[in-house]
DNA sequence: AATGAATGAGCCTTCATTCAT
DNA sequence: TATGAATGAAGGCTCATTCAT
């Protein structure tokens, strides 16, 4: 009966997050000191550091949310008998409408991955059963997956990645231009025969 | 007969400039101290103010001088009576080239434009005649170009922008690679009749 | 029936005062913080007031249990009757061997006496009886004691201090040395006729 | 001409060196914020990490300082050709007029000797040849010595040990009081035969 | 008695910038 | 032009202490 989200009472150490994620989007790392967050937050200077060690730690765990939340949206509504062309395209718009949803995350996260904080090589690499399904069936035919034999960084920045940059744009692109680009790079990405 | 980019004594101005992107590139906007400028550039903590007004200045500067010098390289080889195809995979070409060679001013491009600090309206509205003829050459046939009618910003970010991305992967891309991934984009967004 | 030293249960105001107590000497009194102390004790942050108003007052609380436990173990074994030179040696000797014994209690001391601390103009200048006797004893002959005229500061420096300093040395002196030490100290301020 | 040690403007340096050793004896580790230095040396807070790299070092600084100033005035006016007794007596009275001319240098050493700080296992341990000659001339005999058989720090602590606790002591002696003590030390330590 | 989240002043240090030389 | 000592406002973080539970 509580309601969650209410400016109420948001648990601390979200309200910390929430508001190191809102500062760093909107001033950027640099300039984005301890004394706002905890303006922001509504936390004192002092027990910020009882619910995280260090400023770092605090970006750490911005990240981290930020990660799970858009890992769990992506893949929503997939099923792995799904048409491979319909499951990419979904896919494609499920991320749209997500970084659409989530322009502060995503921004976080281009900041994040920019300013060279990203040093930890994975402790996401034991991926949930789900994606490890749909990575293998999205990988080249020579990996036993439907797309061509392009390595797997350009395919991911000609798909995930460019639905990124183009949430990003300021002007929001209608459905229909959307599924029209996710078709062309699936003409571009699928295996030919 | 001066070689340009000799560390011996290549005008203190670019010396500071040099020193700030790299500087930037290596540890970020945060944890770029003048004191570290003024250290590898050469220059003592005070003369830096007598080229820059501030440190913002400075970064600023690298910024036109960065985008200078990739304005200069993509068109390189371009004549406005090739085929559009070829002209559209040679730049792409072009692109891919310059990134790679220039890794540390394309990164230092992504932390300025993802650190917020993209403020100014765009000095560089006026482009300059090449670019002109080369940007309404590859614009939708709607507005007298070549290709689809895909939103510009859309197209972008389908050509140049994924470029950009790809030249950033640590591997770089064999050239054969390059050119097949450069075809399947003009597949996607040129004009079909 | 319980036993004093476990690490069970031992009375929570004992708890602190040895946590401090071991933290004051492990790492002085700069570097001591109430959260440590919390830790080490365990007694929560809260309680630790309930005992003590501050953390001056634990200090000066640790400061008394071993003056104390000091006093006390000085004067074992001693009596009036015995001869004064004997009586002399063995406090010489107890109090080595009381030093020896408690090396934590003894650096507590130093510091406490080193930095600064004491100011609090002597509760304890009551002395016990026991001690009374003792100290008119060993005295001045122009006092009623048995000691040459030097001033009494010096002999406690020459006797008791000296003892202490020799304790704190890495190594522990054989019996048959300290002996030979008292024997030296006990003619260097008796009274010569 | 100008003068060393007027007020005006005695090198920041040693103002910063000076205030810490004043802030330190009067109100020992604890509680001696840079805050404090910078106000007592009149160097702002920024300055004085120009000259120093952190408290540490200060601190470090001044122990340094004080050890080399005691070293050079014990030894004042020794010659080895001196009567060992003669010898011995005067180092001792240079140190007990040492300790009580710079009694904030010794209550500094003190200080920082009990709280922990000392760890360099000795930078002087290349003593100069004077103090060699020195120290060996008062070991004990079997080392080559005039003295007795007692270890080297039970000696150590019966003489410049016990004169800089003599000195500490609120009352100053009287010349013919010390020399009469330092007598008796000698009596104490020297070899009997 | 006990907990531990919360406070906020204060700590050490950094850093953009200025200024005497 | 050039130096680098100097400034002082912040910055990230700690810690003695309090207070709701």
């Amino acid at each position: 009966m509580k309601s969650v989200r209410s400016k109420a009472k948001p648990n601390k150490r979200d309200a910390i997050l929430d508001a190191m994620l809102d500062v760093v989007v909107e001033r950027g790392f640099h300039e984005a000191p301890m004394s706002l967050i905890s303006e922001r937050s509504g936390a004192s200077a002092g027990v910020i550091y009882h619910y995280f060690a260090s400023k770092e730690e605090i970006i750490q765990a911005v990240y981290e949310r930020v990660r799970a939340l858009k890992r769990a949206s992506l893949l929503e509504g997939y099923s792995p008998n799904m048409d491979a062309k319909d499951a990419f395209i979904r896919v494609a718009m499920n991320a749209y409408r997500f970084y659409r949803k989530h322009l502060r995350e995503l921004r976080f996260l281009d900041q994040y991955e920019n300013a060279g904080f990203v040093c930890l090589p994975d402790t996401n690499s034991q991926p949930d059963k789900d994606q490890t399904g749909f990575e293998r069936r999205f990988s080249s035919r020579s990996k036993g997956g439907v797309l061509g034999d392009l390595p797997a960084e350009v395919v991911r920045e000609m798909t995930l990645g460019l639905v990124a940059r183009l949430a990003k744009q300021p002007r929001k692109l209608a459905p229909r231009v959307l599924q029209n680009v996710a078709e062309r790079m699936w003409e571009a990405v699928r295996a030919t025969d």
